[in-house]
This record gives C-alpha cells, sequence and structure tokens, in this order.
RNA sequence: GGCUCCGUGGUCAAGCGGUUAAGACAUCGCCCUUUCACGGCGGUAACACGGGUUCAAUUCCCGUCGGAGUCACCA
C-alpha cells in the first residue's frame, strides 16, 4: 500500500476561463504527484451541457502547457483508464450501470418529482433559497416504480442517505471530519438528461481511474461525506482526502470566474510571467522549511510536501505577485525578455531607436511588462514640461544656473560627435571640473532637457547615446529657450 | 438559519508547551546614486476574547466572538 504509486487528477469542467484558484488546485495535484515520482491525469468534467463553453478545453490545454503542468494521462493520453472526458464515459453506460446496482443495494433510488414538486420544497433561510429533498419518491414501490419507467415518466436517481447515525472522513490537511446524516441531502446521482452529476461521476471516475489522493478546494469538503457514502456503499476503499485551503479577493471571499476574478491568461495578458504566477500561487497555502520564496517548477517539485499545506484561507495579492513578477523579469535571459519585451516597447516607440538598449536600462525597474511604456515614452517624443523642472533642492539646482550650465554646455557638445556614454562622460566630467561646480548641477539640467521628465530609467549619458546627437541638441535648444523665458 | 472549516502584523507565512514571536510583500526612515528605481541598513506593526489544563500557554481543551465555505437535475 505504501509502496503504491500516487495518481491524482486535474478534473476542470470545461465552462470558461481558469482563474488563479483551479490553477492552484491543479498545480497541488501535479506537484503532490510528481514529488513522489507518481502520475498526475487530466479528466475533462463535461457532464452539464448547459455550462458546456466551447474552446474552454482548449483554455485548460494552453494554460497546463504554459505553467509546464504535463499530464501522464489524458484525453490524448490514454494509458488504459480511458475515456478521460466524462461526456465519453457515459456514452458507454459505466454510470447508469452503477447507479443501478446502488438502487439495487437499497442505497439509492429513482426519483419522479416534477420541478413544480420541487419549487415548492424550497425554503428562505438568511435570505437565501435552499432546498432540502423529503425522500418523496423512496416510498415508491418497486411496481410503481417500473409502472412510471414503463411509461417513461422523466426520472433521475437520488441517492439514499438514513436520516440517522453520522458520517466520517478522514481528511490529510484537516483531519477527521463527521456530520449527522440528517445533514446530508439525499443527492441526484444520475439527472434526467442521463448525464451522472458531477458528485456521482467523480466518486465513479476517481475510483475506476485509480486515484490515490483527490486533491480539490476546500468548498467540497461540505459534500465529502456523501462522496464518503458512496464509497463506503459500493464497497470501494477511499481515496486520501487533500481538501486545499482556498484563496480568497482582498475581501476574503472566495475567487470565482462570475465576479470575473483574474484568470491565469488575464493576468498573461496584464504581464506577468507564467514561472512567476506558478511560484507565486505554490506559496498561497504551502511554505517551504526553509525561508526561500523563488522556486523553479522543478525546485517546487523537489521540496512539495502536502503536509505543510495549511488550513487558512489566502488573500490574492496582486502587489506580492507583481513583486516576483519583478524578480523573475530581473532574473530573465537578456534574449528571452527582448522579445517579451519587445511588442511593449514598440507600442511607444515608433522611431528606429536602439530598442534593446532602452529594454536594458528597463529590466530591473519593472514588475510588469505595461510598465515600460510610460517609463521610455519620452524617447519617442520630448513631452511637456515644466521649467520648475529643473529647480532641485538637493542637486543645488535652479533655472538660473540650470540655463547657465546648458548655455555653456551647447557648443561643447555641438563641437562634439563621440554620443557614446563614456565619452559624454568624459567630456562632460571635464567640464564641470573645469567650472568647479557638483554633479548634479550639470547633470540635473541635462538629463531634465533631454528627458522632461522627472524620473528616468537611465541617467543624462545613456539617454543621450540612445537619442543621438541631433535629437540630444535638439531638446537642449528647446529646454534653454524654456529657461530663457522663464528668465524674462 | 443548519452544518462544516478557519482565526499569528495590512497581506503571505514560520512556530507545533519555555523564543528577544522568524522571514517575505507593503509601508516609513536612512545610506548609496547625476533623478527615480535597483541595492544596502534600520523602524512601525501580530498571537481575536474569556475560561480552564500545566511549574509554564501563541502552541492543548471548552466557550464566546469574528470570518469563510456549503445547503442545485453547477461543478
Amino acid at each position: 500500500m505504501s509502496t503504491a504509486k500516487i495518481r491524482t487528477r486535474y478534473a476542470p469542467s470545461p465552462t470558461g476561463k481558469m482563474h488563479v484558484g483551479n490553477l492552484r488546485t491543479a498545480l497541488y495535484e501535479f506537484l503532490i504527484a510528481k514529488h513522489e515520482d507518481g502520475d498526475f491525469i487530466l479528466r475533462i468534467e463535461d457532464t452539464d451541457q448547459e455550462r458546456f463553453v466551447e474552446g474552454a478545453v482548449d483554455i485548460i490545454n494552453r494554460t497546463l502547457e504554459k505553467t509546464g503542468l504535463a499530464y501522464d494521462e489524458g484525453p490524448d493520453k490514454d494509458k488504459g483508464f480511458g475515456p478521460y472526458v466524462q461526456s465519453e464515459r457515459m456514452a458507454t453506460g459505466m454510470y447508469l450501470e452503477c447507479a443501478k446496482e446502488l438502487v439495487a443495494k437499497g442505497e439509492a433510488y429513482y426519483c419522479f418529482c416534477d420541478k413544480e414538486r420541487l419549487e415548492s420544497l424550497k425554503q428562505e433561510v438568511a435570505g437565501k433559497e435552499i432546498v432540502v429533498y423529503d425522500k418523496h419518491c423512496l416510498g415508491l414501490s418497486k411496481e410503481e416504480v417500473e409502472e412510471k419507467l414503463a411509461a417513461g415518466l422523466p426520472y433521475v436517481i437520488r441517492q439514499n442517505v438514513p436520516r440517522e447515525g453520522t458520517t466520517t472522513f478522514k481528511d490529510e490537511i484537516y483531519g477527521e471530519i463527521t456530520v449527522e446524516n440528517e445533514e446530508l441531502d439525499d443527492m441526484i446521482l444520475i439527472k434526467s438528461d442521463g448525464y451522472p452529476t458531477y458528485n456521482f461521476a467523480n466518486v465513479i471516475d476517481d475510483h475506476k481511474m485509480e486515484i490515490t489522493h483527490v486533491v480539490r478546494g476546500n468548498e467540497y469538503i461540505s459534500s465529502t461525506p456523501k462522496y464518503q457514502r458512496l464509497y463506503d456503499a459500493f464497497g470501494w476503499e477511499s481515496p486520501k482526502y487533500i481538501h486545499l485551503p482556498l484563496i480568497t479577493d482582498e475581501n476574503h471571499k472566495k475567487l470565482s470566474k462570475r465576479s470575473g476574478h483574474a484568470s491565469f491568461e488575464d493576468l498573461l495578458e496584464q504581464g506577468f510571467v507564467a514561472e512567476a504566477v506558478v511560484n507565486y500561487i505554490a506559496l498561497l497555502g504551502w511554505s517551504p522549511e526553509d525561508n526561500r520564496e523563488i522556486f523553479s517548477l522543478q525546485e517546487l517539485i523537489d521540496v512539495f510536501d502536502y503536509h505543510h499545506i495549511s488550513k487558512s484561507p489566502a488573500v490574492f495579492d496582486m502587489v506580492k505577485l507583481k513583486w516576483m513578477n519583478g524578480e523573475y523579469l530581473k532574473a530573465m535571459e537578456p534574449e528571452k525578455f527582448y522579445e517579451m519585451a519587445m511588442p511593449y516597447i514598440k507600442e511607444v516607440i515608433k522611431k528606429p531607436l536602439d530598442l534593446k538598449k532602452i529594454l536594458d536600462m528597463v529590466k530591473t525597474r519593472i514588475e510588469v511588462f505595461p510598465d515600460i511604456a510610460p517609463m521610455v515614452d519620452f524617447f519617442e517624443e520630448l513631452p511637456e514640461y515644466d521649467v520648475a523642472m529643473y529647480t532641485h533642492k538637493k542637486m543645488k539646482t535652479n533655472s538660473e544656473n540650470s540655463l547657465t550650465v546648458l548655455k555653456e554646455l551647447l557648443p561643447i557638445l555641438e563641437a562634439w560627435e563621440d554620443y557614446s556614454v563614456d565619452a559624454l562622460h568624459d567630456r562632460i566630467f571635464a567640464y564641470i571640473e573645469e567650472k568647479g561646480i557638483k554633479n548634479g548641477q550639470a547633470l540635473w539640467p541635462i538629463r531634465t532637457a533631454v528627458s522632461g521628465k522627472q524620473m528616468t530609467p537611465a541617467g543624462a549619458f545613456e539617454i543621450m547615446e540612445v537619442l543621438g546627437k541631433e535629437e540630444s541638441l535638439a531638446r537642449i535648444r528647446k529646454g534653454i529657450v524654456m529657461l530663457e523665458a522663464e528668465a524674462s
């Protein structure tokens, strides 16, 4: 038993985007399996035809691929446990067969109640509508059931939970959880359209696919006793349950697609890199033994121990994600960075400037790619700026001495041909020394004139090198004009 | 509302009966720097509350309060 290979599964329903909560579940399932050299399986739970969204399966596949969560078995990788899509499994009649087995055992029963009757069972508690089925059809005799079935009446099959006693299951994180059977509703196993509900298919498939560790969000904890009863009814050994603490928004509410919380692909669009997102969510609900925070996927596999998963919910913090993304950007190979950042810089810079040089300036200063544009737009065109920017207390500059410096430097720079950083540095520092002024008194006005910005991703020389002689001089002249206008 | 779970700084999160209660993000300050950033250094900031148990509770038990999840022919 202890030597049995771990098998986990990611079982999403293709109903739209994949938010970070779903992704984190997939990640942990992957890590739990891979840490012990087990198998990670993808199973598509498309039993709800109404909510099925075209293209959602593609999103799942793309996301798994971009994050590196490669599955060992899945719809296109049958290792003998297929099919891996529930609608295809349903076609084999297996779910109905299993349900009938339970009916025969008295653990389930046919129910013919219509919508109206169910509606009448509704009650409102604390502003919420809740329905508890009253076992009405459990009282039907075998003959009555046969009769209705023969008449072709629509039916569902419900689980039969006794009103007495308790049900207990053990979760690897939360420990033993016991509930009164009275609290358990007779949930529907087979829907009137013949499809199994998630609740049923899930148990059947996990068993048939020999899943050893069922990993899922903590919102399933309250229905797990019902699943446990199903395993018991079939006489199957239940898997280990690992319920994961919820990931919440800043208001401590569960993340959901419906309220439009960021999906993985949304985050990529916002300029995050996949590795950073994976790294960040790995740390939401789990922590390593040491204080390390930056992990590659392989490193996570190596150190991930699910016993360190925490019980309390975690707030998804965009600010920290951004910080982490920045760390990934700083550490990124230059070539890869150029490739990924290029589209963002091209949005604001159309002139034939040395974009790579500009990207180098920006690489260690941004957290997400969209930070680039506002930082470098001045290269494209000198922005309108206030002369007051020439006045800087700490640099000991004001419009008067700035004007002097710029006017003195202009002819020097006009005569200067080499606009490389080093050459510019040497020439201008020679001027500074000659005049006996502070570095900042010359450099501040130049940087201001040449960028028109309070803050820039690099110093005056770097900016001038990229801009080139002509444009640099034009900007300095413009500065002189502005300062002269100010003086008069 | 019933049931279930959770409760260490603003956030993530160590801790698992005896600690000056780590670390990270954020925030604040200082240093460095031609600005900003980066980097370095430092500061502010937490065991929800009340009872037990114990020589000793953040740690164990109970209760209170607070928060969340769930109560579909959705997953």
